[in-house]
DNA sequence: CGTTTTTCCGTAAACGTTTACGAGAACACA
DNA sequence: TGTGTTCTCGTAAACGTTTACGGAAAAACG
């Protein structure tokens, strides 16, 4: 059916191999063969195999993106990855890779799906999201020497692979602040249980600004919870329990500050009114819920193309002759003032 | 580094043919050396190269996703799909599926990008979604004979490839009917302007269900726009302008819903309270948005599951020996009914 | 014991590329 | 004319599998 590079050679009545050198622009070729085998890969439709080619140069053209939903997470965590894998898929198209997402069930780490990829040799980088302080999949990848590159980092601060992550402790400190400038002195924070690692810096941050600003850290107004509406909502009432309860919390994730939003309203509490609200990575949803809450927006479109970049250069088959490499990068979150604070 | 078929066969002193079979579970091998070879694989950490298989058997044991963002659609559309994509991609790794989603700019409809996928035979199939009225994408892949299903269904019913299709004309006969129980008779309909299929079948439901009630379809209660936040608010202020104006307006989709009501909170109306807003595919930003606005549900998930089986029978290489295919199904959309109505 | 069947395995080709190697022809230069 | 250089191309191996084919050994059967 489809056309591989014998017919071309027989329709040319060449070698094989001068129509393969022709087509990789190679320079030892007549110009005028040249224009004679481009001009019969077009006219019979000829695209190259790209599991011959896979095969031979060992490359698949392909990098993996490990999207991995947490438990009870199917609506809420993912479309924040949707500009990135826009972003991220625009960059690598340029670079004539693809985008192979391999998705799993909610709530399974897929350590052994990594595997499967690495070892199938079905992608020739992997990135990893939703990095966590100690990450089995970046010990594994770099035991194996297997190229990879992670959104977001893991504690070790480790430099030996390229890694883009948010400034999630300068966004937990200006959250403190605003809402000190504002006038609270009782600020909650509610994060992730899991050890995830932006929870950590979100928390560093949250801590270093309250003490910056002579206020002690009360145990009492931090708690952690699932990653999604229900943890927020279950574990929203604890720090509301508090001999001295919170003017404000600042939530670390959309999903959480929704879950937490519900449970104050049937406290009757309003956010915007009664208690201030802060979200640390904006969605679409913290835009259009009622009120609007005040988040921290991440430029995620440009991370996705950055991030493949930095990725691209991490494989030995195309990397560019460029200089040092750039290993890790922090960006910032911008602040969206709206009606929760 | 990684170990071949070549050094298993060393490794236990057999020929690779021997090695293969016993891996591939074919009767023509001892029940003792396949153990050897199974443990050995084991031990030596062994998986089979993809590209080899796949240039031997002619199949890459991936389906490619086209996933197509609307213009200025980049956070709505998308999350619509992450729900089908875990179904989806549940079914696919059940069978040793890979799944490649392929991305492209927004507003890009990548016509050029399915080339690509199909004469490079990057993958075994493509879905299609976002499926149009006259689809060239349906048109070009039956012509080529390359295996494919779709996510919504095109004009002519063309039962020669898979589809799986929500009732949207159900649903929007639904709308009515709940709307007009509720004493309305001025209903309004906004949907996307491109030739999206599930836009005309909204609209031939509605219609339907308007004369049922002996109520005139009035052209200036219906309109349509772009298929995001920015065409709902530019296009429904139109139909306020009517000599007699709505009393209840269905959207064709959440994005232009929550564009419909921005504009209609600039003209002082409330959604539930001096206008009832239906929309007829639900999301989490229906669910959140204030008030929640009554919607229609999809199955998500399932679908993906259901879709990912009839693709996989309409691949030569996976189909099994089963009886007739189904080739078209129509899933129905359960109301959610909330504050908006 | 001879013949047929079964069981098991090795051999080698094939999938579609890329590329190292070498060779013939043309050309330059003395 | 002889030697060296440059252009251009063909040959063949290699990547890691799967599988058709055939053959040797073992088993079954008379």
């Amino acid at each position: 059916m489809a056309s591989s590079i014998h017919d071309l050679a027989r329709h040319l009545n060449i070698s094989i191999g001068t129509v393969s050198r022709a087509l990789n622009g190679r320079a030892d070729v007549n110009a005028d063969t040249r224009k004679r085998v481009l001009e019969a890969a077009r006219t019979l439709n000829y695209s190259p195999n790209q599991s011959g080619r896979s095969l031979r140069q060992g490359a698949t053209h392909s990098i993996a993106f490990m999207l991995q939903p947490h438990p009870g997470d199917q609506q809420y965590g993912e479309p924040f990855f949707i500009p990135f894998l826009i972003g991220l898929q625009a960059r690598l198209a340029e670079s004539g890779l693809d985008l192979i997402v391999v998705m799993g069930a909610p709530g399974d780490y897929q350590q052994e799906r990594l595997r499967r990829v690495v070892e199938t040799r079905r992608a020739d980088a992997v990135l990893l999201a939703w990095t966590r302080r100690e990450d089995e999949r970046i010990n594994y990848l770099t035991q194996v020497g297997f190229p990879f590159a992670t959104l977001g980092r893991s504690r070790s601060g480790d430099k030996s692979y390229p890694s883009l992550d948010l400034d999630f402790e300068k966004a937990g400190a200006d959250a403190v602040d605003r809402l000190v400038a504002r006038g609270h002195r009782r600020i909650a924070a509610i994060r992730p249980s899991l050890d995830l690692n932006f929870g950590y810096l979100f928390l560093a941050g949250y801590r270093k600004a309250l003490r910056r600003h002579g206020i002690e850290v009360d145990p009492e107004l931090i708690a952690s919870g699932f990653i999604n509406e229900a943890g927020g909502y279950e574990v929203t009432p604890q720090v509301m329990r508090s001999k001295d309860p919170p003017t404000a919390i600042i939530f670390n994730n959309d999903a959480m500050a929704l879950g937490g939003c519900k449970a104050l309203a049937e406290m009757g509490i309003r956010p915007g009114h009664d208690m201030a609200v802060t979200v640390i990575v904006d969605t679409p949803l913290c835009r259009y819920f009622s009120p609007a809450l005040t988040a921290f927006r991440p430029a995620l479109e440009p991370m996705g193309q950055r991030l493949a970049e930095m990725l691209l250069a991490s494989i030995p088959a195309f990397a560019g002759p460029e200089g040092p490499r750039i290993m890790r990068e922090v960006w910032p979150l911008e602040l969206v003032a709206r009606d929760s604070d």
